[in-house]
DNA sequence: CTGTTAGCGCCTTCAT
DNA sequence: ATGAAGGCGCTAACAG
């Protein structure tokens, strides 16, 4: 029955160890804890000392049962790109340590268990709330059923915006529409583009962006240069061997995302088509395989990070009103964009 | 005003909801919600109704509260490969969602917050234990202070064996001999590696499987052919244009994991050197990126999820003595290696 | 088999 | 400025 050695610290201090220990009643150490006015400062000081001493934290279940507030958010995600995944939680997880709030992570395994796992999840732990992350904000019926039982939420990136229901978006069609200028303004005029899946809101704003550069620069929208992937890295290897292997190929590919993208670098490779000389490419996230690729991909630059922490904060702070927020891209163009052969050219 | 609408939830049910309608007391509603034996099945069957019906689901934090028994289990990783980390999660929270617990994500920013961090998230959370993954499992003092605060642990694939501690590994020593065996059956002599850095125990060991394999097939170990990078890909583009700018450049190299073998790759590409033909390459992990470089990788295989998965069920189980654990790898032969080119055949 | 009485650690009235 | 009750939702003894 050996127990604990000599200098441990046994179980943690519990208030009543600390008003003990400053001479005071446990209500004036919880005074101290969360920084009410009415202390005096010799004995606040005392409380603290006593409390640094006893390395006493407050133990956030009881505070949440007694307090009724929450100190846990959840951070709900489903994409196939763990790039975006990575992102997410990096941005979710700086901020919720500020926010002095704990993430538990909910990874449904399917649109359908989605409700109940999210609906459960939240009336165990009784949460701050949950971020929805895409694709999982759009599935259909989610987020009513979620708002019926009086769950607050925050979505990343949603198909349709909402009332009620806070939301932090960037501009995709722009960004869409921008990239696919850059292809144009080097010559190019017969683009195909791999749509990501109809699940993801992104896939239709990325390419109305897209058809709308193509229209604007007076280029005829060719149904036979659009093919569609789930955003990762195999979806894109078929529809690209097909695209290229028209009688009339496109002379650049826009890919949804960087995954995609890959896929159509390492399909023009399989086939002899050198990038970006006979093919230019681009993609959307600018994650890390758009410089792990050769060349490195011309892409956008998505603020995942910054997304998902501007999503806790409208979480927390969510008075009523629903917010909207929009936050800036970049462009970034690399190597796998150049002007088309010129036996293209007109 | 406008509150919520007529078919709302409102705020979730609790116990004692629960009871009045099924006309018990709370007492034997918590009898069946844990599944205890003496309640009668008529009773429970009614009880159960009722908890249906209301949509009743316990509290956590009250349940941990009372029963001193916690539901939160915290996932603490820093490891810069986001496929190692993903796989991590994957692992984890499957295994998680079946014993019902909820798993709280930790990302030390630096390994000297870590301990404070930790400590604290434990103390705020009274959470079930701490899953250590590398390399922050080997952050000198980490595991004796979070032992100390009576923290449970069970770390993956930590650098050391200690008693005291669960953990759960696969023998990287084996699955680096077994690779670089390969290399050498198929008739390479100048192998080069690219080790990860001290940090991780896992460059330690897949350094001492590749020297003992060179070793065993009485190859000398030339130090000139050893290089270091941090696992990210970009810190073998440098060590790598260094080794094949040798006088007498490798026919292989060994990198520490596939985001470093991508590197090599990617360094070789850039150099004119075509791989496999003139240079082979092998990785280590099976990360998605294996077969998105061209060449695809040939590598290890490592069990990251199920790590994962069991050193939940090693914290979960933790009788007393910590348990050590080991899991089965492959190899797994893909286009990036092939004979060295004749040339430098003997 | 079922109900009663405590109490987990903390915060919320209300007093003082 | 501080303290004494009461209770958050639940489970642990004990009763019956």
């Amino acid at each position: 029955m050996a127990r604990a050695p000599s200098g441990s610290d046994r179980s943690p201090a519990t208030i009543t160890d600390v008003a003990r220990a400053a001479d005071v009643s446990i209500k004036t150490v919880s005074r101290v804890m969360n920084e009410e006015k009415r202390v005096r400062p010799e004995t606040r000081a005392r409380v603290l000392e006593a409390a640094q001493a006893l390395n006493y934290r407050p133990n956030v279940m009881a505070r949440s049962l007694a307090a009724g507030r929450p100190f846990l958010v959840g951070l709900v995600y489903n994409n196939p790109s763990i790039h975006y995944v990575n992102a997410i939680q990096v941005g979710a997880m700086k901020r919720s340590s500020e926010l002095g709030l704990h993430i538990v992570m909910a990874e449904p395994d399917s649109a359908e268990n989605a409700i109940t796992d999210l609906l459960q999840l939240a009336a165990e732990t009784r949460l701050a709330g949950l971020i929805l992350t895409p694709p999982i904000g759009d599935a259909p019926g989610l987020i009513d059923a979620l708002l019926q039982a009086d769950i607050k939420l925050a979505v990343v990136a949603p198909a349709a915006a909402r009332k009620q229901v806070a939301q932090v978006r960037m501009d995709d069609v722009r960004a869409a529409y921008e990239i696919t200028q850059l292809l144009i303004a080097k010559g190019h005029r017969r683009i195909a583009m791999i749509k990501g899946p109809p699940s993801h809101g992104a896939s239709h704003w990325r390419a109305t962006g897209f058809s709308q550069a193509l229209t604007q620069a007076g280029i005829p929208i060719d149904p036979e240069l659009f093919a569609t992937g789930d955003f990762s890295f195999r979806s894109a290897l078929a529809p690209t061997e097909k695209l290229l292997r028209l009688e009339a190929p496109p002379t650049a590919i826009f890919a949804s995302n960087d995954d995609m993208a890959a896929g159509v670098i390492a399909t023009a490779m399989k086939l002899g088509i050198s990038v970006p000389e006979r093919l230019s490419v681009v993609g959307f996230d600018d994650s890390p395989i758009a410089t792990i690729v050769w060349p490195h991909l011309t892409t956008v630059r998505q603020p995942i990070a910054e997304m998902a922490a501007r999503a806790l904060d409208l979480l927390v702070a969510g008075d009523g009103e629903a917010e909207a927020e929009e936050l800036a891209f970049d462009i970034i163009e690399r190597g796998s964009t150049a002007t088309p052969p010129a036996f293209v050219k007109k």
